[in-house]
Parts: structure tokens; sequence; C-alpha cells
DNA sequence: ACTGTCTAAGAGGCTAGTCCAGTGAGCCAG
DNA sequence: CTGGCTCACTGGACTAGCCTCTTAGACAGT
């Protein structure tokens, strides 16, 4: 989970203690070698050791427990959370972000089920919010522009038409890493005409209610969309 | 994402202070139609129409921050990401949790596409710890117990031996609402041990290297465990 | 007119100190 | 042995203050 500006410049990172904070406290848990159920350092410890300020250490801990690595109680302290995969997890993403395959790998598992569900589950409504999608895109093209805002825009009607609020979050976990390859992949002379005509088949087979085949288009999309990125 | 205890008696819930002004602070975004890349007002201003001081509110905000609802920018102020829909997505999630049919959705379809990816990608090693998941769930239920803690060693050795960071991630992001379901499935007498069974063709496709086999399998496994939750 | 520099207001970042509120171990009286 | 008390320890929250960063506007210099 980045936060920094989408297109174009970014802004230079601004350094967040806390951030720091929750890096190095997930190394001390993997070099403590705690396991669920442990107890992290009090608080006054930690912040000490960690030369912050009480106040800063709460803000990652918060953090921690958002991303569900410790759960903190009243009176007992910070303990791990039966799952302490996450923080490997984390770790490891925080690291090597940018592992292209494994996004779209993961990106086709999720969209091509969201796809067949919204051929299913489509209402007219949804229907409607698709093919604006597809002019945004096609008006966008058209104007010499890469049509990255229609993109954008078709795959969150896709995903709202498959009404999953669950698989929803989960595209939304991995949205931002999907929008920095978009970007590259639309920049390629000629794609964004080839991505317009194959989000036309997807929604074609979602109007006509055929899971399969908007699976398969789908499929066939992101894997057009992904295979320059996989010559870096 | 809740941090409860799992079995039997829950601690009371204590009350975090945090967590209240995060649903406010969402539920100001929503009332106040508030779009991507608005800002939210200043913290002093916040935290006093808020009642809170500005430590507690800094709280809320980073967790608002890892959840990808705003991005605190040194100077300027928070603003909106781009994606509000997770805000939403989020809020409805806690709202209505405990949506069973949309949880097995999203399980069927991350742990398929993981079956699959372990049955190509599977060391000796992986190999290894899915038998020895088998092995723990066995001598579980042989002593009288429910194979909760060899259920739950083997989907993670299957994730484990996928090899694909990002999906495991997403995995780790649904598995507290699925442990909540499984505890009741394996409650069913005689679930155990088909689960147990399903479980090692499941193993047995991955063994064997066949992708195909293997997803089938764990669908089949899956539908298995979740059928009698329908029932409520 | 344009352009670069300076400045001040206002934003968040972080700290230190203080007090409040649960938790749990140990002690002691019944 | 049990129940209740206490106390040390843990997190929860607030306050006051100072730092840094951002931005807009004034004010030059060109």
């Amino acid at each position: 989970m980045e936060k920094t500006a989408r297109a174009g410049l970014e802004r230079v990172t601004r350094p967040r203690l806390y951030e720091q904070l929750v890096e190095q406290i997930l190394a001390y848990i993997e070099s403590a070698q705690l396991r669920p159920g442990d107890l992290l350092p009090a608080e006054r410890d930690l912040a000490e050791r960690l030369g912050v300020s009480r106040a800063t250490l709460a803000q990652a801990l918060v953090a921690l427990e958002v991303l569900g690595v410790i759960d903190v109680q009243h009176g007992t302290g910070a303990v791990l959370a039966r799952r302490p995969s996450v923080a490997s997890v984390i770790k490891g993403l925080r690291e090597h972000r940018s592992r292209l395959p494994e996004i779209v790998e993961a990106r086709s598992t999720l969209e091509g089920k969201l796809a067949a569900l919204a051929a299913e589950r489509r209402t007219d409504d949804d229907l409607a919010a698709i093919d604006n999608a597809l002019e945004v895109m096609a008006r966008e093209i058209n104007d010499g522009d890469r049509g990255a805002q229609g993109d954008e825009l078709f795959h969150q009607a896709i995903t709202a038409a498959a009404h999953s609020s669950v698989l929803a979050q989960l595209m939304a976990f991995i949205a931002e890493m999907i929008l920095e390859t978009r970007m590259e992949s639309l920049g390629q002379p000629g794609r964004p005409e080839q991505s317009l005509a194959s989000h036309r088949k997807i929604a074609d087979a979602i109007r006509a209610r055929d899971p399969e085949a908007a699976a398969k288009a789908m499929l066939a999309h992101i894997e057009l969309v992904s295979d320059v990125e996989l010559l870096r």
C-alpha cells in the first residue's frame, strides 16, 4: 500500500516516523522469533528503545493493528495476532514491490471471476455504467489521450456489476499496484485502441449474460495489457 | 477486520477511541459528499469538533491512511485517496459482516487458483509441509478433536506452496472471516473426516503436479465445507 | 508585465509530561 | 481454601509546546 501521486511527477516522499517504526517492529518480531500470542515490549520501554515518544509509537501500533499484525489489549500489552504470516507477507511485499507477474496473476484471478459474476448478476444500470466507461475511453482516445480514466472506470464498473463486496474489497487492495502497470501499458503505441476493443468484447459477453465468455475475454484482455510489462 | 477472541469466551470488547473516530470520519466523508482529492478539515479543527485531542485524532488518521482512505501530506492536510470506494466497502463490510456467500465466493476464487499454482510450483519442501498438515489433522481427529489446527495448517501450506506473495496477501486479508466459518463447519458431526478426505485429494493432485485436478478438488472441498453454513 | 525571492500564516510531525483506567499477581483475613 | 484488597504495571488519552513543510501573497529585480 503506497500512497504516492499517480500520474507524472511524484511528490517527494516525505518520511513518516511511524512507518519506519512499523518496519523496525516487524523486523524485531522476526529477529526475536516471537510467536503468536507473545507480547511485545511495553510501550514505554519500546518507545525508549526506538528513541521516539509514546505518542508516535502509539501511531505505529495502530498501523500494525489495522494491518492485523498485533492486538493491543489495555492493561496487558500488545500481543501478536495468531496469523503472523501477514507480517512476513507485508514485509516481503514492501521489499520487492513491482513483482509484476504476481500482480498480473492476482489480477487475472480476481477480475476473471468478477467478469463472470458480472455477466450473471449485472443489472441494466450496471450495464449502462459499463457502456458509459466505454464511451469515455473512446472519447479520450479520440482526443489523443491514452484513455486511462476510461480504462479505470471500466474495470470499476465491472467490479461493481459483480455485486460481491468481498471480492470488490480485494480488488481495491491491489488496485494501486495495477494502476502503476496500467499507465505504462496504455503508453504503448496502438495499445489504447487494442485495449478498447477487448473491453468491448468483455462488455458484449456481460451484456449477453455469458459468464464463461466474459471470464475468457477478461483473461485475454489482461494478458494483452500485461505482456509488454514483462519485457522489463 | 475484527480482533476478538476466536473460540469460546470473548474478551469484553474494549473500546478504542480511534476506532470510533475512524467510523465518524468515514461517515463525515460520506455526508459531506467529499470527493477524491478533497481535503479533510485541519487536524486542530477536526480534533476540536470531534472532542478529542490531536494525538488521538492522529491515530485515527494513521488508521485511515493504512486503510487507504486518505493520504496525509505534511503542510497541506489529509486528502482523500482517489479510490474512496474502499471507504464505503469497508463500511459496508463492518455492518453486515457474515455475508457468508460472498466470503465463500472470494475464498473459492482465491484458493482454487492457489491450489492450481501450488500444483505447478510446489517444491518437495512444500509437499512435506502439506503432508505434515494432513498428519496433524488426522492426529487431532483421532484424539476426538475437530482438527481445526490441522485444517488451518493445510490451507496455509497450500498458500505457501503457490509461491505468490500477492495472492497470499489477499488470502491473509480474508483469513479471519474464513476462520469463523471454519470452526462451525468442523463442528458438524462427521465433518472433520470428510474434510480430511477432501484434503487428501487436493494433496494428491498437488503431489502429481496436476493443476486442474488440484483446483477442482479445492473447489469441491470448499463447497463441502460451506454448504452447511448456508442453512442459517 | 514577467519572474524570482522572501515572508508569514497555517498545515501536519513529534515530543514530553501527566493523569486515568484496566489487568493480574500476591497478600491477607475470614 | 476462598474472597477481597492492594499495588505495580500496562495501555489510553490529553495537554502544551516547538519543529518542519507548504503555500500564497508581497515585493522586489529584470
